[in-house]
DNA sequence: GGAGCTATTGTATACGTAAACACCAGAACC
DNA sequence: GGTTCTGGTGTTTACGTATACAATAGCTCC
């Protein structure tokens, strides 16, 4: 029935003696040396196709200590931004025969430990780290084993870690200056969760993009969400419980904004005629809720390539500081924001 | 800088000397053999945790053929409904110090086949494929090295690989009986891509709900998707082009009813007043969509469990026909479906 | 008290690879 | 024609683990 009967083993000595070579010429040809004559890498690579031979990357993992293997640690694979990024990153990887090896952390930091430490077990070659708070103590482990990390939205480097940023700032700045071309002036904030320095970072881009725009920032207007639909939700509701109102919401990513949408809903409150609403992301499904999301879209595929540059980098000369990289959104308008209401401005 | 200065090695061997045991003894420890005394295996686990001895997979995988990785094929991580099972699936497995390889096909037969080589590369020890359409060919490979492999939804076991089916039947008749009693009678259905096994499936399986809910079941009702947004906005948009339209609407999965109504939205068509919508999955985002999805929950804990559990029977004996598992959805109710309008009926 | 048993520990080994190094034939050069 | 170089190939080796097997001490049982 199965073509190889009776399981002999299969390395590369045996596909050496079948093709006639050593099992030196058989690792060249497979790691494409261009030591070889043509001919006899042709008909190796004749030989490895009929035994169809694969390869054990294992036997190099143990003796060199390098996997093909990048880690990545994400959050929270329920919101769509992380396996879109992920996607990325497996595109960038798997065309040179790299794996990654994705963890997630459930915003909790015993899982980021655990998550730590299956990187180590597995021998990455490097880990991506989108955790929301990365502190060292927790990524230390990673660093003594002089294994590059790349943050994002760290903005801060040390020796063998580097950090790719959103920025956030030239993102709200194009989201702020869109609404106040439409006439809004009294614009709300919905943030991440209280305390967390991503949430910080992002809310200074907001307050930063309103003095640019020459606009007051009102801290009434400014609640905490969560990061998740849910947090989203009731920050509006809370916003909405108020007398005097903002215009217009700028929100952390995509799903607070779609929280944001609901919550408008169930209050009666039209979008965007009586009310704005901007996300940050970009993920697939924000044009596919109603009012279709004016959002910040994040070239995740430009991200997933620095962030690979990063570690690539770092590789080169471990231990001194890590580069710094950024990317920028692009502001995409859709149907949640529109002129501002006349009866309230 | 580092506590390891000047790497030293680390292995088990370097472990039984410094606890003054063997290495085997240190293996056993590590393992969890009940073999140990407890006290030893108390001073070798001390011993490990002072020298931050992390164990090395790649050598048992090299010796063993064990990874103690499991693959995971999935045509299309945007949708949502996948990294919800990877999530589950991670969670079933990091329990027990196993890892898993994702890959994804984007529905392109030539990214299924990078795929699987891949899954023979890492020798992960079972795959569980998710890819819309799986022929025998593709995954031959994998059968001829003697991995378990567990389809999703193909409901066809061959030796060596299981099947865990989404028990659409139930579903769909528990979404027709709910419209039905809602005094819906003219059904519609949006189905996934044409031409797919998977798509045929669930098609039976709403005409057979209908059937056995003694409505009748109209072609003109019924258009094909794609499984994601614009398809079912597309098949939408196609079903409100005709004079005599269905009041309710059943989907193939969630996103296509994100598309459906979209495409309602786009008509101001209200729902549920004037339209029903059913989505099936029950992705996290159903109910961040407005309305409400009304939808069936496909239990993602429980289908990870059964995967693992068809991998597991079909170690302990190859050669026989694998196992069919079934898992069964929840309806849940929310606000895209209503009344039947009194204005068509 | 010896045979048999159990609990606990130790010894030895093979898995497949990439790279360091050795080797050789022929070309190039004076 | 000897020397040097180079393109191409072969030989050898170490990586760290789990397990089969061996070994020992202490115990039970008649």
């Amino acid at each position: 029935m199965s073509p190889r009967s009776a399981a002999q083993p299969q390395n590369m000595r045996t596909v050496a003696r079948r093709a006639g070579v050593s099992s030196a010429t058989v690792s060249r040809v497979i790691n494409g040396s261009s030591a070889v004559k043509k001919e006899t890498a042709d008909h190796v690579r004749r030989v490895i196709a009929e035994m169809k031979f694969i390869p054990n990357p294992s036997a190099t993992t143990l003796k060199y200590n390098r996997s093909n293997t990048y880690g990545l640690i994400v959050p929270d694979l329920n919101n769509p931004f992380f396996p879109e990024f992920l996607l990325n990153l497996e595109e960038a990887l798997v065309k040179n025969d790299q794996e990654v090896l994705v963890a997630t952390t459930q915003w909790r930091e015993a899982q980021l430990n655990s998550s730590v430490r299956r990187m180590l077990l597995r021998r990455v070659d490097g880990v991506v780290i989108m955790a929301s708070e990365v502190e060292t103590r927790s990524i230390e482990p990673i660093l003594e084993h002089r294994i590059p990390i790349v943050t994002i939205d760290r903005r801060k480097a040390e020796p063998g870690c580097g950090d790719v940023c959103i920025d956030f700032e030239s993102g709200m700045q194009a989201a702020v200056l869109h609404l106040k071309h439409l006439g809004h002036r009294r614009l709300g904030f919905i943030g991440g969760t209280d305390g967390l320095r991503t949430s910080q970072i992002r809310l200074r881009a907001f307050q930063r993009a309103l003095q640019e725009a020459d606009l007051s920032f009102n801290e009434q207007f400014v609640r905490a969400g969560n990061y998740r639909v849910d947090g989203g939700d009731a920050a509006m509701r809370a916003l909405l419980g108020r007398a005097d109102r903002p215009t217009a919401i700028l929100t952390v990513n995509d799903l607070t904004a779609f929280g944001a949408l609901r919550a408008l809903h169930a209050y009666g409150i039209e979008v965007p005629t009586q009310m704005s609403v901007v996300g940050f992301d970009g993920i697939q499904l924000s044009d596919a809720v109603h009012p279709a999301l004016t959002t910040v879209v994040v070239p995740l595929k430009e991200m997933a390539k620095k962030c690979l540059d990063a570690l690539e980098k770092l590789k080169k000369n471990t231990g001194r500081r890590g580069p710094l990289f950024s990317v920028e959104g692009t502001l995409v308008v859709r149907g949640s924001t529109g002129p501002v209401s006349r009866s309230r401005s």
